[in-house]
RNA sequence: GGGCCGGUGGCGCAGCUUGGAAUGCGCGUCGGAUUUGCAAUCCGAAGGUCGCGGGUUCGAGUCCCGCCCGGUCCA
């Protein structure tokens, strides 16, 4: 890898006296004021050194640091900007937000629209899941923090600066404003990638933590070669909860920044805080260790332990507890950001990770015996998080709302998931295995999600082992891994689109003039003989849910039939049918224009809703999806709990009074950077819209989207919106399928007349088919319990006018006969009364159904013990019937026999019982 | 988006492998016995479109297909 060297030399190091060393520990390059040292200064070279030591005399706050920060890169010509929201909605290639910089990319690294200030200055929230598992542990690890940095964006027009002034503000920075001397101060060199970009770096450690990276990305990879970029950032990131730790020196980081809140916990909990003494050791020690979840974990324990001369036991009774606490903290905040910035929990994407969260925090709160409810505790970080971002203490009823359902519901499945364990391990018990086989958790956590560890403890108390194999989850994954993922088909064939992008761009008149429904173009290419691209068209190519336009192509008499329209970058394509049009000829294109249409209202019909949406069940509200048919639409939000008939409803109206004020809708194009900051990410409900220009769709003051279809000029232009029905498509995502316009008209007078039909049925007006349905079902009951009481005291008479006709065959006693006047049941009852009072008697009875007839063979227990098998009977019997039957020892049934075979059938089965269990 | 699990009286479940009467089980409800009263116990009773719709079969809670609802794991 070539890298430039000189860009490690900035000026900044010459006038200070820096000198290049290269660390004995780990052979990085570093830059110090003091000749003789060895070592970089980061961990794990060197261990903590600012808690006996302290870097600087300054104590701050997380709110004064931030504010320090911010106004030192002010003061130095710098713009601050607001934070950004913490769910990347203007990526499709990312959830959330894991630094600053990612709130310019790609749209300004990749010089597509201008940064909103350049340079700027930011103090960014962000969200990373990779430590999750030492969160708590390590002393050090969060998943939420703040990234402050500095950028600046160089183009070729405009240079801003580069390394030295970059190294410099760091260095003035630390030294001016925390105080830090000079020669604690190292600029480790390093090389830096990521998300495809890369660039040398300066790491800079102060008593042996990392406080501050600042990366000059001015590569892209590609390939593993790296080649110049157009524009070389300057990529700064400053930790603000470990700049505060360092001059707060407590023994881990939490300690620094949820001061506060681990008090409460621990107060709630009863845990007493043990001496400082360990933590400062553990936390030591933890740095010094590659902390990689499970195995070193139980390394760094055994290791602090030594070192304070207690037992690995003694240790964890100390040291899990606190964790826990901070685990709990940790997680809590980040939920805040998640939930406060539109995540809503589910089984899905972003959604999933909310819940994990959510979990994880109910598990460590049962694991300390907290009985508080979840929202308690998410409390006491929302006040303080409130107090630098307002915003989410406004949100705190949508958030506690969220909160409440997802707890609820994970006890829920963890009530069931209880006697669900139980159950398997006392079959497993019974089975008489000494261990729960491995089949068994992975199908309980699989399908019920019970961890192995929750099951082994509840196997544990029944006495039986369950051992857990190390490669567990790798195990589960392979049963995931044959899923085939499915392959969408491409609308037009890539060699196609290869000669497409050639073409010029198609001049977008469906655009221009939305209403037009008859052009004139010239034909300008035509490939395989099927797709046509024309100079302009108002044909609307398949996008943003909205399928493309159809309609005829005519020409000298001749006619092609367009039958699917596509964009390939800025060319428009018609796949077309029937005759085909040369190169050259001017065409004359009409639009199937009660289509088009169809689909403008049910488009516009769509933002109408989402607004509605938005309205009725709150901010969380964002598009999850969407599709416009021109009989149904449909369109997918988050929400994370069933919409109700009464929020439909709701919904609706406030659609319709939209409707019926008839706002206007107005299309513009604005740059991508204007709109952001004009309308907020809210834009962006149909997802990331590429481009540096967006086309903004604002209807009137219900709602604003970048969104590339077709709209009506005005909300009445829509006509009736009716919501047809609802579905949960997932978890967190609820889809409402609607129609619009005459279909909406269509929908109801369909369901009106189903309903006159049924009022028609049943004999009433339709005011009132609700309660007659409703008795007749009650009717319907107490009949069928009359009948069967009827049935019964039949089959009691029966069975005593019976008794009498049994007679002796071989060596049981058989009745056989055709009850003309009963059904099945009462067959079937009757020859149970009978059997019951004459254990040694056989019943043979045929009953009418229908043309045919049916079969039912009992046999009492004494009879069975002779040898007589009932099913084996019916059998026979059924066939000599013409009929089939079977059934078990004691009982068995036929059908379908000819009613002019069964006395044949009667007289088979007499034979039978006579021949094969005849008198020995 | 894909996989897996589940839906049977008010509640919790068995029955499904191998089709053959829902004599189902526990809790709860109601009535009775015992008791000064309560609790406990005993006796008895009421309570079921087996999620919905097709199919196979003489016969489906059980097998097959589709759908709805809930749960869960993975991306």
């Amino acid at each position: 890898m070539e890298t430039f060297p000189t860009i490690y030399e900035v000026e900044v190091f010459k006038e200070k006296g820096y000198v290049r060393r290269k660390c004995v520990s780990c052979g990085r390059n570093f830059w110090t004021v003091n000749p003789d040292s060895q070592l970089c200064g980061d961990q794990p070279c060197v261990s903590y050194t600012f808690m006996e030591k302290p870097a600087t005399h300054v104590r701050l706050e997380t709110v004064e640091a931030r504010e320090k920060f911010l106004s030192f890169f002010e003061k130095n010509g710098h713009k601050r900007i607001g934070k950004y929201p913490i769910v990347a909605r203007w990526r499709d290639d990312v959830y959330l937000v894991g630094a600053s910089i990612y709130n310019f990319q790609p749209w300004v690294t990749d010089g597509i629209i201008p940064p909103p200030a350049n340079p700027l200055t930011i103090s960014q929230p962000c969200i990373r899941f990779t430590d999750i598992d030492l969160i708590g542990k390590s002393g050090r690890h969060l998943t939420e923090f703040e990234m402050m940095a500095h950028h600046a964006f160089n183009t070729p027009e405009k240079h801003v600066y580069w390394n030295n002034e970059t190294v410099e503000f760091c260095y003035r920075f630390f030294t001016k404003e925390l105080g830090i001397p000079p020669e604690k101060i190292n600029f480790i060199e390093d090389m830096w990638i990521g998300g495809g970009n890369a660039g040398e770096d300066f790491e800079v450690v102060v008593g042996g933590i990392e406080l501050a990276t600042l990366v000059f990305m001015h590569y892209k990879q590609r390939d593993s070669e790296l080649y110049p970029l157009k524009i070389q950032t300057v990529d700064t990131g400053y930790g603000l909860e470990r700049i505060v730790w360092l001059t707060k020196r407590t023994p881990t980081i939490y300690d620094a920044v949820f001061g506060s809140v681990i008090e409460r916990l621990r107060g709630w909990a009863g845990v007493k805080p043990p001496e400082e003494k360990v933590f400062v050791e553990a936390s030591k020690l933890a740095g010094l260790i590659e902390l990689k979840a499970g195995k070193n974990l139980r390394e760094l324990r055994a290791k602090i332990a030594e070192k304070l001369g207690i037992s690995t036991v003694d240790l964890e009774k100390i040291m899990v507890p606190m964790e826990t606490i901070y685990a709990i903290a940790d997680f809590s905040r980040t939920l805040i950001f998640m939930l406060g910035d539109g995540v809503v929990p589910s089984n899905a994407e972003a959604g999933y990770l909310a819940r994990l969260l959510i979990r994880r925090i109910l598990r460590n709160m049962d694991s300390l015996g907290l009985e508080v409810p979840l929202i308690e505790v998410l409390n006491l970080q929302l006040k303080e998080v409130s107090k630098s971002f307002p915003e989410y203490g406004e949100k705190a009823d949508l958030i506690f709302d969220m909160v409440r359902v997802e707890e609820e519901r994970f006890r829920e499945t963890l009530k069931k998931g209880e006697q669900l364990a139980k159950k398997v391990v006392a079959e497993v018990k019974a089975k008489g295995f000494q261990k729960i086989p491995v089949q068994n958790l992975i199908t309980l956590y699989d399908s019920h999600g019970l961890t192995p560890d929750y099951v082994s403890q509840i196997a544990e108390k029944m006495g039986v082992k369950a051992e857990i194999p190390d490669d567990f989850y790798t195990q589960v994954a392979k049963i995931h891994e044959k899923a085939a993922p499915t392959m969408e088909e491409k609308p037009i064939e890539s060699k196609v689109e290869e000669k497409v992008k050639e073409l010029s761009p198609t001049r977008l008149v469906y655009y221009e003039q939305p209403y037009l429904k008859e052009f004139k173009a010239k034909v300008l290419e035509v490939l395989e003989g099927k797709y046509v691209v024309l100079d302009k068209t108002c044909f609307y190519p398949e996008g943003g849910g909205q399928p493309s336009d159809l309609g005829v192509l005519r020409w000298d008499g001749f006619e092609a039939k367009v039958v699917d329209v596509q964009k390939v970058g800025n060319v428009v394509v018609h796949r077309v049918e029937g005759n085909i049009p040369v190169k050259g000829v001017e065409v004359t294109g009409l639009i199937d224009w009660d289509r088009r249409l169809r689909l403008m209202r049910s488009h516009t019909a769509t933002h109408i809703l989402i607004g509605a949406a938005r309205r009725v069940l709150g901010d969380h509200v964002w598009q999850a999806g969407a599709s416009k048919g021109v009989e149904r639409s449909r369109l997918d939000i988050s929400h994370y709990l069933r919409l109700t008939d009464e929020q439909v409803q709701l919904i609706e109206k406030l659609a319709n009074e939209v409707v019926s004020k008839n706002l206007e809708v107005k299309t513009f194009w604005l740059p991508r950077e204007v709109a952001e900051q004009k309308y907020g990410f809210r834009i962006y409900q149909g997802g990331v819209v590429p481009g540096k220009e967006l086309r903004i769709v604002e209807t009137g003051d219900w709602d604003v989207e970048a969104c590339g279809g077709t709209h009506c000029k005005t909300t009445g232009e829509v006509g009736l919106i009716k919501i047809v029905r609802t579905e949960r498509i997932q978890d967190g995502v609820e889809r409402i399928f609607f129609t619009v316009g005459s279909s909406a008209i269509n929908h109801i007078q369909q369901t009106e007349a189903k309903l006159r039909s049924m009022a028609k049925t049943i004999g009433c007006p339709v005011e009132e088919t609700e309660k007659a349905v409703k008795g007749l079902v009650d009717e319907i009951k107490s009949l069928r319990r009359e009948v069967e009481k009827l049935k019964e005291n039949l089959a009691k008479q029966l069975t005593l006018t019976m008794l009498g006709e049994i007679k002796n065959v071989g060596r049981v006693k058989f009745l056989g006969k055709t009850l003309e006047i009963v059904d099945v049941e009462t067959a079937i009852k009757t020859a149970f009364e009978l059997v019951k009072r004459e254990p040694n008697l056989v019943t043979v009875f045929t009953v009418p159904d229908g043309e045919r007839m049916r079969l039912v063979v009992m046999v009492g227990g004494e009879a069975i013990k002779v040898g007589v098998d009932a099913g084996k009977l019916a059998y026979e019997v059924a066939k000599a019937g013409e009929g089939k039957g079977g059934g078990k020892k004691d009982f068995g049934q036929g059908g379908n026999l000819n009613p002019k075979k069964v006395f044949e059938a009667l007289k088979a089965a007499e034979k039978i019982l006579g021949g094969r269990f005849a008198d020995s």
